[in-house]
RNA sequence: GCCGGGAUGGCGGAAUUGGUAGACGCACGGGACUUAAAAUCCUGUGGACGCAAGUCCGUGCGGGUUCAAUUCCCGCUCUCGGCACCA
């Protein structure tokens, strides 16, 4: 018999299955741990990204459980969302029935790969089952004014037929699932209020030790929080004022104008002040510009284009007029849409009074360096220095000047100091058929009503059809739109938006751990005995998306008193897996260099498959493929079923399952007891503390050479063979499951390997008989020799010297020093000739 | 521009606190088995010189610290990723 893994592994799926081997309830006897996977949208199949993710997870459920962890291990379907409308149209069938299919045939493939869910627990988020918690969460938030609807400027994707939030927004300002360049429009939206959260979002960051350096920081720039002073600057010869928000009020005396952005509110009063020709010259200027994308807003060196509006400021600190500009390069949801123009000392105001002939006032100097002439820059000079031509603040450096104005203008009442964030509140309002309804009608007399919670969930209809064209279907649903105004009785419209499928994934991880729940959304008890995730495992693509809004969702359930106040932060733990790279590309279908795992799962077993993904390289660098280093894998797995096959009467004769060291006499007997040691003691501690599993690979593999390498002299010989097959099985059982149960039981065991204690590392049987030491001269490699463990330093050195080859090697040379490590080495300094 | 990774054989990747660079695997060379091939097993494999023993060079580049540097410090180059007219 070969190693046939198309009969082994669907038997030990249908084993584990039978024996519930994976099912988890709370048990307060044991330590819990919460292993989470990014669950997948069902695009229909898996892909390698998924196995990847998923062999991680599984293995890290594995190796805890066999730890005496109690294990969360659950997996879901984040089912809503626009493909499956794209899908519905080509296909000409429904969003539902496309995506349940999807789910049908996924659920087929991940079991195919022995992964151990629980699979009572499955989440599929377009079933109204959990939908309608979402809805509830929605109605929790709007009556704690966190989700309110406002008119405001939003990013808006044509192809995709929706708006969507800064988040979504990737690159250069493209969508982020179709790479559309998104468009600016006024709409009135649904927002919930994250900014709310921007500073504990923040803070918080620095608690998370388990998360990835690069992952903290992407989010600290996601959330862009900068101080500064907000301030208002009178317009001169009107009863109108504009605020501005500066970082540098240290520089204010050197405003040469002020710019406003071309959405800026005031832009219309101003126009209404000026001559038509003006006016409309004024107006046509400010819609040309923001009608632009943000490709050619933000285009990198982009001209800067702008427009003098006739009116002038007046500079709170000294009076002096100076001109109101509409720029082009004033974002009008950053700050206060308006800015002090400093070109002396800030790049952008620098390059647009060079173009538009506007002076320069330096205002900062370096220390002992006299005030620059202002003809004489050729850029603007934006590093600290002291202050100059600012009255009573000359020669006060920048970070003092910044505080003692800053007081200044709170003690006049001209502004207030201010953190501003980067971050916006999350717009959530999608123009889609297929996601969550946003439970909220329209009632012609009461304005805004929310839908009752007793009246959730509010049901997608499900006989809509998609247009062809790509529209919102739930616009053509009249009977559902229809309704009538829970608070007056009257005539009311539901909203037709639906939530952004971030909602959706925001608390799935709550779910998981109540799945028959029916009245909330998840029990108190499972919630504070399962939650934080101790390790969350997804690509790091999610970084600012799923990985912010999931952060808001947590913070917002606490203060909301649906979990316990202290769970501040959903993920202990992140890992974020790297890339699957073929050809030094990603895999991706345009470039046509994709693997489909259904075919290596085929052709070589899902043991091949998990075991080759988890040894080509570390689980967060990107893996690249090989079919090559796949085969490698699989004849590695041969081998182990042909160490246990071939040798299953020396197995059989094993009398004891572990021999101490002290009774192991020979020294290939005593290397191969210390051999299985250290490889249980490295795996261990790869997995555990250092999530290197490539390397815990290697170690196994050295393990399973040794072992074929060895044979046994005599009865303990064949006990110890056993010890290293039973600890060869159970240490690779993560990695592999199915081969190393059948082996298992092959050998003889009863009780499934899933379920077995892991092995512990005999500390005596990791002592050394004897130990390499090299000799060193100069710091260059000489020779080498074996010396017994643990010699002191003097008597180390006295070995060393003493050798023939050694004193051959000095001859002629004066020794200046002789450093020794234990163990290790002699490292001899010598002179010359 | 700012922030964060990374650079080690032909390839993927290893190297506790500075202490034998290249574990493990792939690929390749030689051999065994075979009529032959595949599979399997044994064996070699960083580069240069050498019959050999051995010597020299070698972890992106240039310096430095040290008895000793892939590892620590200073200065660069290239590369991947994030953010960016953010006031």
């Amino acid at each position: 018999m070969t190693y046939d893994f198309s009969a082994i592994e669907p038997k030990w799926r249908k084993i584990w299955e039978e024996r519930k081997a994976f099912h988890v309830e709370r048990d307060e006897s044991r330590p819990k741990f919460y292993c989470l996977e990014m669950f997948p949208y069902p695009s229909g199949a898996l892909h390698m990204g998924h196995l990847r993710n998923y062999s991680i997870g599984d293995l890290t459920a594995r190796f805890l459980r066999m730890n005496g962890y109690n294990v969360m291990y659950p997996i879901g379907f984040d089912s809503f969302g626009m493909p499956a409308e794209n899908a519905a149209i080509k296909m000409k069938t429904h969003p539902a029935k496309w995506t349940m299919r999807n789910i049908d045939h996924m659920i087929e493939q991940l079991k195919s790969m022995g992964c151990g869910y629980d699979w009572r627990r499955v989440v599929k988020t377009c079933l109204p089952e959990y939908y309608r918690w979402s809805q509830w969460f929605f109605l929790q938030m709007y009556k704690r004014g966190l989700a309110y609807r406002k008119h405001a400027p939003v990013n808006w994707c044509g192809t995709c037929g929706t708006v969507l939030a800064n988040e979504q927004v990737i690159g250069d300002g493209v969508c982020w699932r179709c790479e559309t360049p998104v468009v600016k429009k006024g709409l009135e939206q649904w927002f919930l209020r994250i900014t709310d959260y921007a500073q504990e979002l923040l803070d918080y960051l620095d608690q998370l030790s388990g998360w990835p350096e690069r992952v903290l920081t992407m989010q600290r720039n996601w959330i862009g929080r900068s101080e500064g002073v907000r301030f208002n600057i009178a317009i001169a010869d009107a009863d109108l004022s504009i605020e501005a928000f500066t970082t540098r009020i240290d520089t204010i005396f050197g405003i040469t104008f002020v710019a406003i952005a071309a959405e800026h509110p005031i832009v219309k009063t101003l126009a209404d002040r000026m001559t038509p020709e003006k006016r409309d010259a004024a107006l046509d200027f400010a819609s040309r510009m923001s009608a632009r994308s943000a490709i050619e807003r933000t285009a990198v060196g982009g001209d800067k284009m702008g427009m003098d509006t006739g009116f002038e400021a007046v500079n709170p600190v000294n009076g002096a007029r100076i001109p109101i500009w509409i720029a082009d390069y004033i974002l009008m949801d950053y700050g206060t849409g308006a800015i002090m123009g400093v070109p002396a000392h800030d790049q952008r105001d620098f390059d647009f009074v060079r173009k538009y002939g506007l002076g320069i006032i330096p205002v900062v100097r370096a220390p002992g360096e006299p005030i620059p002439d202002p003809g004489d820059m050729t850029s603007a000079a934006d590093a600290d220095g002291v202050a100059c031509n600012s009255g009573r603040f000359d020669g006060m450096p920048t970070p003092e000047a910044i505080e003692k104005i800053g007081e200044w203008f709170e003690r006049e009442s001209w502004g207030k100091r201010e953190t501003q964030y980067r971050l916006r509140d999350w717009l959530i309002s999608r123009q889609r058929y297929w996601g969550t309804p946003i439970p909220v009608v329209y009632c012609d007399k009461c304005g805004i009503v929310p839908v009752p919670e007793e009246d959730l969930p509010v049901e997608l209809p499900l006989d809509a059809t998609i247009p062809p064209n790509g529209g919102n279907a739930l616009l053509d649903c009249a009977d559902w739109i229809n309704t009538t105004c829970p608070k007056c009785g009257g005539h009311a419209r539901r909203e037709t938006d639906t939530m952004d499928t971030f909602i959706c994934s925001s608390w799935y991880f709550f779910r998981y751990l109540s799945p028959g729940s029916n009245d909330a959304p998840f029990t108190p008890e499972d919630s504070k005995y399962w939650m934080p995730v101790d390790l969350y495992i997804g690509g790091i693509e999610h970084a600012c998306l799923h990985l912010i809004y999931a952060r808001f969702f947590t913070k917002v359930l606490s203060d909301l008193g649906i979990t316990e106040p202290t769970l501040r932060e959903p993920f202990k733990g992140l890992l974020t897996q790297g890339m699957v790279i073929k050809d030094g590309a990603k895999m991706s279908k345009s470039l046509g260099n994709v693997v489909d795992p259904d075919e290596i799962i085929k052709r070589y077993g899902a043991d091949t498959a998990r075991l080759f993904i988890l040894f080509a390289s570390p689980p967060d660098k990107s893996l690249d493929w090989s079919d090559k280093g796949v085969e490698g894998a699989h004849r590695f797995l041969s081998r182990v079923y042909r160490l246990v096959e071939d040798n299953l009467p020396s197995l059989a004769s094993a009398e004891r399952l572990r021999t101490p060291m002290s009774e192991i006499t020979g020294g290939e007997s005593r290397d191969i007891k210390r051999l299985i040691h250290s490889t249980i003691d490295r795996v261990t501690r790869d997995i555990k503390d250092e999530r290197q599993l490539n390397t815990a690979v290697a170690r196994l593999m050295e393990l399973c050479n040794g072992l074929l390498s060895f044979a046994p002299p005599d009865k303990t010989g064949h006990a110890l063979f056993r010890e290293g097959v039973e600890s060869l099985l159970l240490c690779l059982s993560p990695f592999c499951p199915h081969i190393c149960e059948e082996l298992w039981e092959m050998i003889g065991n009863e009780g499934l390997l899933a379920r077995a204690p892991w092995p512990s590392v005999d500390k005596d049987a990791l002592a050394v008989d004897s130990v390499t030491v090299v000799l060193q001269i100069n710091g260059k490699l000489r020779e080498q020799f074996s010396v017994p463990p643990g010699l002191a330093k003097d008597e180390l050195i006295g070995r060393v010297m003493a050798e023939d080859a050694v004193k051959r090697r000095l001859d002629g040379f004066e020794v200046v020093k002789v450093i020794a490590v234990p163990d290790k080495l002699v490292n001899i300094v010598v002179k010359g000739k």
